[in-house]
RNA sequence: GGGUCGUUAACUCAGUUGGUAGAGUAUCUGACUUUUAAUCAGAGAGUCGCGCGUUCAAGUCGCGCACGACCCA
């Protein structure tokens, strides 16, 4: 790196000094016998400046976060993954040799610490070292201890450093950790099994979208990463297994915004012998439980808005949003011609082909989506626009299908699954032959996935949820890559032209 | 893809009408054995994102590019 600025040779120099004198730099033999976290409520009965009675020793291990040096005595907070706390570190107590080297400890520096408990002055639980270890020195500054790091591109590319200074980053992606490991526990609750289908596909299926290209070399040939597990999910219904459920990413080769990356996590469940109303009924559940177990409420806000998770939620037709939240007169949702004037008037592209079905979708993207905030299930999508649901046994223009959207934002998509293997194979056609221009999205007819229909899948309903955008929701985080931990950027300039130049450089010497 | 804004020390930010590049934190040196953004004294630290142009002179003005943020499609 061309980064060899004053502090880091410093800080170079400092670490070999450090060594001359005996230290090593990077050891592996310090084993904490305590975390941070169970020391601090052995503070709570201590006056200040008095000692723990019995004057146990604990050891603990950290980074030092923070330093205040006197001559001879000084201060540091060290911090673990579970907390933080003050280490008292005095000259008379380790004696000059080791206060020599702690001189040299920086900011940044992972340390391990054995000492015994006592309170200061004012009253702050701090651990009087009697011993002190360096187990991996920093060479780079932290960022300000005060302002910590606001500029987003550093903190979304150097992840690391935002982790170790922003509390808010720690708690959004333990939040997380905390939401996956719940819906696992949930599904397993249920009888869900979890498995792991193909990532890559040789057809990508199961949803319309642009696939990102890979090519097998032994194989010669090329496979897409996946833009949904559907079909695979599925083919495991038809194997006997009746609930399924993966929790992976699925790759999409589409814009990046606050909404998208181009690889996300998605939870897709499915269930034999179930209905869209029942996955209804548990993704309520599921995700208003969730909720209350995280932020221990279920109202929250969003970004400044109110919202209520508390079920049940609301529940309308495709044909009653548009009446209700958009004005529109349901006599004209009934007439094929007029919704399509009605879209096209309002300035929505539709091809040709293109009947009332997509017509409505369009109109209700652009009309009523915005509008829900509180979570509110929308059923009976067309059939035009749900090439894998069940088609509604009363009215066959509709599937049995929902989407789920809280402020604003689809969250979750749903239907009782289609099983006949023929309308399948008859949908799929017509889904190819209305590509239309877009050259990236090639749906390729899935031969085997019909073949596994003919052998008969169960009735069934299955689901996928969004797991960003639900982690979004409960962490409150305004962009996507707020929740996911290394999201994509585009090369970073100045790293990318080193590079290029190793590059050359080895080329150059291979010859 | 289009628009707006941003990019100055490791971090957070100033930088006037175009006239020698500034502060706090961090770092280094010294003082200091209960501090809480410790304090005090001193020092060092810059490809002003990159390039081209206008000008006697550009961090500042113009154009292009890169990266990022936000909005729109």
């Amino acid at each position: 790196m061309n980064e060899e600025n004053q502090t880091l040779v410093q800080r170079k120099e400092k670490a070999d000094s450090l060594a001359e004198l005996g230290v090593k730099l990077y050891i592996n033999s310090f084993k904490p016998a305590n975390s941070i976290e169970e020391l601090l409520p052995r503070g709570t009965d201590l006056q200040a400046q008095e000692a723990e009675p019995g004057g146990s020793i604990y050891s603990v291990a950290g980074r030092v976060m923070a330093m205040r040096k006197f001559g001879k005595a000084a201060f540091c907070t060290i911090t673990d993954s579970s907390g933080q706390i003050q280490v008292y570190v005095k000259l008379d107590i380790l004696g000059d040799r080791i206060f020599e080297t702690f001189k040299k400890w920086d900011i940044g520096d992972i340390v391990g610490v054995e000492g015994s408990l006592f309170k200061t002055k004012v009253g702050e639980l701090s651990i009087q070292a009697a011993k002190i270890v360096m187990i991996s020195k920093s060479l780079r500054p932290l960022p300000d201890k005060w302002h910590g790091l606001t500029d987003v591109e550093t903190r979304y590319r150097q992840r690391y450093v935002d982790l170790i200074v922003t509390p808010e980053t720690r708690v959004t992606f333990r939040k997380r950790v905390e939401i996956i490991r719940l819906m696992r526990e949930y599904l397993n609750g249920l009888d869900f099994m979890e498995v792991e289908t193909p990532m890559m596909q040789p057809i990508p299926g199961g949803a319309t979208a642009k696939p990102f290209k890979t090519h097998h070399n032994a194989l010669n040939m090329d496979l897409f990463l996946r833009i949904a597990p559907e079909l695979y999910l599925k083919r495991l219904l038809v194997g006997g297994f009746e609930r399924v459920f993966e929790i992976n990413r699925n790759f999409r080769n589409e814009g990046l915004s606050t909404r998208h990356n181009p690889e996300f996590t998605m939870l897709e469940f499915y269930q034999a012998y179930a209905t869209y109303t029942d996955l209804i009924t548990l993704t309520e559940e599921m995700i208003s439980d969730i909720c209350q177990k995280v932020n221990g409420t279920m109202k929250i806000t969003y970004q400044g808005t109110d919202v209520d998770l508390t079920p049940p939620w609301t529940k309308l037709t495709m044909d009653e949003a548009l009446t209700q939240a958009a004005g529109i007169d349901p006599k004209i949702l009934a007439d094929e011609i007029k919704i399509l004037e009605l879209a096209k008037e309002k300035g929505i592209k539709l091809d040709d082909s293109a009947g009332s079905g997509k017509a409505k979708t369009g109109l209700f993207e652009l009309l009523v989506e915005e509008k829900l905030i509180n979570p509110t299930f929308i059923t009976s999508y067309p059939t035009e626009v749900s090439p894998l649901a069940r088609r509604n046994d009363d009215d066959p223009t509709v599937t049995d299908r929902f989407e789920l959207f809280i402020t604003g934002r689809e969250l979750a998509n749903g239907f009782s699954e289609l099983n006949d293997p023929r309308d399948q194979l008859a949908r799929f056609e017509k889904q190819i032959a209305d590509r239309g221009d877009d050259e990236e999205i090639h749906p390729e007819l899935d031969a085997d996935y019909i073949r596994a229909l003919e052998y008969g899948m169960p009735s069934a309903a299955g689901e996928g949820i969004g797991i960003d955008r639900l982690v979004m929701l409960l962490a409150d985080a305004p962009s996507i890559r707020d929740v996911i931990l290394f999201p994509h950027l585009k090369p970073e300039t100045g790293l990318q032209a080193e590079k290029d130049e190793a590059d050359e450089n080895s080329a150059t010497g291979a010859f």
